[in-house]
DNA sequence: AACTGTTGCAACATTAACTGTTACGACTGC
DNA sequence: GCAGTCGTAACAGTTAATGTTGCAACAGTT
């Protein structure tokens, strides 16, 4: 599968905003988490407006705008966060219909179907495990 | 994740290598296998020679020539066709190094890393469960 | 009312992976 | 030698993610 980096820059951001917030400040911007994140703005703004339709943070327009948390860390996992940014399924069927007249052709979509539906509840439920209160203390124990 | 399909296509073809060396044939052509994923031979080609390396399949050249299954297919699991398609992890780290500055740039791929690793665990777990045998009974089953 | 900083979003370029296709040499049974 | 199939290179097409620029909308401050 090709692998993304979207669960993990979206990650990144939730963990750098709630630390900030931690630190006292109210709203952290999309230039910051670029420059944590080492790469551009925009590509943190867009991870973040599906973050914010999945109620995960909202933002602040204007003068002293910027992102902060809707949720507490502890309260978000990251289940939450793959939903919120990856659409698809893990395993893709054939890309177009395989012939019908065949036994394989015509049983293999149902069959897959089944099993791939279950290791991905499979996969939910690993997700649902971690919390990003877990990671951002996963982050800090590293600079101990 | 871009989901591919790779895997369905994999499966697809040792399914009905299996079944058409269980209605006495000796081989399978890649056209034949191709024709009822209803793709290209030389894609097939391309997969069941990564399955190949694998040690699942063989192949014969010459005339009268073809593909057959390396093993038998209770002893094949969905695991082994993974990660004979399937290189990369499942979720990538950032594409250009954090800020190494930043707490949050600093900690979070071991963080995330070691995450990542236990679900990767936890899949391949699933994905061993289910054999070539399994998938191929529940293609026939869909047919009476 | 003007100024300032930031979001929201469109548009486009770049990159990477997968897929589809054509072509042709290599091989081997007949 | 012939015929059929693999092995593989080369290239085009498609899709998704990512990076970049530009600018209107917005809201607090002066």
């Amino acid at each position: 599968m090709s692998a993304n980096s979207r669960l993990t820059i979206a990650a990144h951001a939730l963990a750098w905003i709630g630390l900030y917030q931690r630190q006292g400040h109210e709203v952290a911007t999309s230039e910051q988490i670029a420059t944590s994140a080492n790469t551009n703005p925009v590509v943190i703004r867009r991870l973040l407006g599906e973050l914010r339709r999945a109620g995960l943070v909202e933002s602040r327009r204007g003068a002293g705008a910027g992102w902060s948390l809707a949720r507490e860390l502890e309260s978000m996992t990251l289940l939450d966060v793959y939903e919120a940014v990856e659409p698809g399924p893990l395993f893709a069927m054939h890309r177009t219909t395989p012939h019908q007249e065949c036994v394989v052709g015509h049983g293999i979509q149902p069959a897959l179907q089944n099993i791939y539906e279950g290791i991905e509840e499979t996969l939910r439920h690993e997700l649902a495990r971690v919390t990003l209160e877990n990671i951002l203390q996963d982050v800090l124990a590293a600079s101990r």
